[in-house]
DNA sequence: GTCTATAAGACGATAGAC
DNA sequence: GTCTATCGTCTTATAGAC
């Protein structure tokens, strides 16, 4: 119906022939990103993926090759579009760093399309290297080493860490673990009580 | 050598007969700890706690039964002993709490012989429900609701477990993860930084 | 692009011999 | 108390038909 062959002089001349059928391969990073947020790397297979998915087993590893590169494939991407939002906390002003971080964090777990691959790394990154590795890029390299150098400190790096393991601390309490009563408790509140932690942690005494 | 049979007069008449195998038991026991710690629960087969061991994986479900089973019995009783300290640290004055809860989370994960079932229960309490309830009731119950008690402020509990999750947010990043620097960080240091920040959230403004 | 079929093996758990 | 043997199920991954 809408489509249109090569040389037919039709609308999309410039996109590539591949990819006929429609959105099987998002389905199925879809059903990935699930998968992988509930159970976790090793609990997850790529049979309950593709059974998710709607799809054949064999299809999965046709597109994505094997389980370790579904799982990168379906994480990764999604949190691309967290970098912006990271990128607005460090150009804020230093002093205002302690809220900003904090309320990024909760705005990362609480949108279902961030959390999901947020709960995968986090479920796997304890038991699979390359979940950790991943971790570690995302904690460490992209937000920590980038604050740390905003720090005017001999332990700036130390600085940074413990403000982050704080809010990673409260992101497994409240959204991995779910311990009450901070699993539940208004986000407001938290912020109330953490903003002021983490910045001391970055630019207190 | 040392043995006496029942009825002989010996010395250990009180001792259930049962057990004849010196310290099987407490080898496999041992083994599972170590791969609980190092894999977590679904990545650790019975098969591969008994190999470590140097038996047969029968004989690992004939001693604890199911691997569940296994998991309950080489991890939870590793921390019995951690519940002594835990006892001296909560009948400290308030004003010290912090620093003493600091140092009390460092004395476990620094100890080889409590290390390894912490590692356990944190592998697989973000996959496993059954070590998600043991991490509940060994964070939640038996040390914060205690420490909540003591506190006298309308939001006490938030409290407690927002200074928690400070204290698992560094042992996830240090003992867990392994993000440096502060994997390495020498923890008198980190003492100096969190022990304020752990009395802050518990007795602070 | 999507499937069937299948290789090749690890897993948890049990029955039963010794 | 310890092992052998085994059942039944699950797994990742590939080759190849359509």
């Amino acid at each position: 119906m809408t489509d249109t062959a090569p040389g037919t002089g039709g609308r999309r001349r410039g996109r590539p022939p591949r990819t006929e059928s429609a959105g099987t391969r998002e389905r199925i990073l879809d059903a990935a990103r699930e998968e992988f947020a509930e159970r976790g790397y090793e609990k997850t297979s790529v049979r309950g993926i593709a059974k998710a998915a709607g799809v054949d087993s064999a299809l999965v590893h046709h597109y994505f090759g094997t389980k370790e590169q579904v799982f990168e494939a379906a994480v990764e991407v999604a949190l691309v579009p967290a970098l912006k939002v990271r990128d607005a906390v460090l150009e804020a002003p230093l002093d205002d760093v302690g809220e900003r971080m904090t309320r990024f964090l909760f705005g990362l777990w609480e949108n279902p399309a961030t959390r999901k691959p947020l709960l995968a790394i986090v479920r796997s990154a304890v038991t699979n290297e390359a979940a950790a590795t991943v971790f570690r890029r995302l904690v460490a390299s992209q937000l920590l080493r980038r604050i740390a150098g905003e720090i005017d400190a001999p332990d700036a790096e130390l600085r940074a860490e413990l403000a982050a393991a704080q809010l990673v601390g409260i992101a497994m309490m409240r959204y991995v673990i779910k311990i009450e009563p901070i699993a539940s408790a208004d986000i407001e509140r938290i912020v109330e009580r953490v903003a002021p932690v983490v910045q001391g942690h970055l630019t207190g005494p």
